[in-house]
RNA sequence: AGAGAGGUGGCAGAGUGGUCGAAUGCGACGGUUUCGAAAACCGUUAUACCGGCAACGGUAUCGGGGGUUCGAAUCCCCCCUUCUCUGCCA
């Protein structure tokens, strides 16, 4: 999944985030050697030019800040004076002061558009700045590169006869993408029977396992407008791999991560509140423009799909412990779930744009012998929230500070199906794992 | 969707062109008082940027954006949003 977080954060906003850098200036000053080296394990190529020109930006704006000001406190002056003047009757006096004014007006017009320009340059810059990666991320600069943290689980024995998902769903009619077809499009599955009630049992597992982990169940509208979607980095840059509902400029949610995360915009909270934890279903819409290819079948890709996201903002001390904990209980889920699989930790060049850690979690498919992606979870540390503008503060009276911002999903829904049905398929039917009888209410598809 | 009325600091609520970052009340915090607490009294109580070691000074922000003016919370335009009535609907 580090190709779709990457595909997720790409964009970047300007006009409403005057003042938000994605990393912060203040970094890149004071440790720039580090910079360059941390940038150095993305691969990212024109560095050194670039934290370079931020510098020179940055030294420009104060420059034009403080003349603007100035010459702003000189015409609040003048307006007071001439405010006494006229309250008094001295209309020539005023209007002699007048003349300076209009100099005045003149000088910080030039240098507010001046500032308003170097500002957009500075901003233009640091969004082409990714993230820097953690200490642990792993040197590499492909899917090959990434480190196997562990693999948990055996791998099921099939019979010769065992067919891939999209082979079964036909078999035993739960999944139809012939009907999604005829009412929406490619990529629209219709769900049907034990294949609908499948996935209303897997959300209600996945949301019950997330409470008991203490995230608090949240329930965000699908449809965002443009600040949102600024917000935590969808917009401008990858707008195309939104749906767009231009009539009233909405766009369909690729994840819960969206709105969750907004949910937080501007907010200074309160530290008895942190760490924030929030657990979300909620449909996801991708358009996936150019990215199908031969090895997506069935439910491999799709531009709607379902998905818990688990959302946590924390103080920064706490993040990568918090982060550790997410990645425990994404694999409780697949434990008691009986699928096996591996948790990867991206290496620096196949990590997403706005990450400073990511791990990969991917289920093993027997009949596609291939590991599938499921989950996604990552530290963005400060990265996301200095766009959010999500503070604290650390002290009662003190300064406010950047919170650290994590997500991952807990899960999304059709790779796990897949596994579901191809790691467990028999010849008398599919056997559902334990832990989910319950929840669907049958214990096998077919049979 | 149509008509009308609103959107001001943590909350409530004044302010309709001049020294207003903004009265007053409540809440919160600090202090005096008290054995302790309450009450009372005094004080503090937004965010960001610029300058400064700091103290402090400056600038911006009264839903958002633009405009008029020497000067805008206050006037004008556009947008968002809340409430009431009508319409529609789940």
């Amino acid at each position: 999944m580090a190709a779709e977080i990457k595909r997720l954060f790409l964009g970047f906003r300007i006009r409403f985030f005057r003042s938000a850098d994605m990393l912060q200036v203040a970094v890149l000053k004071e440790n720039t050697a580090a910079v360059l080296a941390a940038l150095a394990k993305r691969h990212y190529p024109t560095a050194e030019a670039d934290v370079q020109a931020v510098l020179d930006l940055d030294q420009r704006r104060r420059e034009l800040q403080t003349g603007h000001d100035q010459a702003q406190a000189e015409a609040n002056e003048l307006a007071r004076q001439i405010g006494g003047l006229m309250k008094t009757g001295q209309k020539a006096e005023a209007e002699a002061l007048k003349i300076r004014t209009a100099e005045l007006k003149q000088q910080t017009k030039t240098h507010s558009d001046e500032l308003a320009d170097t500002e957009r340059q500075l901003q233009q810059l640091l969004y082409k700045l990714p993230n820097l990666p953690h200490e642990s991320v792993p040197e590499g600069r492909g899917a090959d590169d990434n480190e196997v943290v562990r693999e948990w689980g055996a791998k099921p024995e099939l019979t010769a006869e065992a067919k891939p998902h999209w082979e079964l769903i036909e078999q035993y009619d739960i999944i139809d993408f012939a009907l999604g077809n005829k009412i929406t499009g490619a990529g629209f599955p219709v769900y049907k029977d034990k294949g609908a009630r499948l996935q209303r049992g897997l959300i209600n597992f996945f949301l019950d396992e997330a409470r008991a982990a203490g995230y608090i169940e949240v329930q965000p509208p699908i449809l965002i407008n443009e600040a949102s979607g600024y917000g935590t980095g969808q917009l401008p840059d990858k707008e195309g791999q939104m749906y767009h509902a231009t009539a009233d400029d909405l766009y369909l949610i690729p994840t819960a991560e969206v709105p969750i995360t907004n949910l937080y915009r501007d907010d200074i909270v309160a530290t008895e509140r942190l760490p924030i934890r929030n657990a979300g279903y909620t449909p996801c819409f991708r358009r996936e423009a150019g990215s199908w290819g031969a090895h997506v079948r069935g439910l491999n890709r799709l531009h709607q799909f379902d998905k818990v996201e688990i959302v946590q903002i924390t103080q920064p001390e706490n993040s990568y412990a918090a982060l550790e904990v997410m990645v425990s209980h994404i694999e409780s889920l697949l434990q008691k779930l009986e699928l096996p699989y591996r948790v990867l930790r991206l290496c620096g060049g196949d990590m997403g744009f706005t990450s400073a850690l990511t791990y990969d979690l991917e289920v093993w498919s027997a009949a596609q012998e291939r590991w599938l992606e499921v989950s996604s979870a990552s530290n963005f540390e400060t990265y996301q929230a200095n766009r959010l503008k999500l503070r604290y503060r650390p002290e009662a009276g003190g300064k406010t500070q950047l919170l650290h911002t994590l997500n991952g999903s807990a899960l999304a829904l059709p790779r796990i199906v897949a596994a579901l049905l191809e790691n467990n398929q028999t010849a008398e039917g599919i056997r559902l794992p334990q832990v989910l009888h319950s929840y669907c209410g049958f214990e096998t598809i077919g049979g």
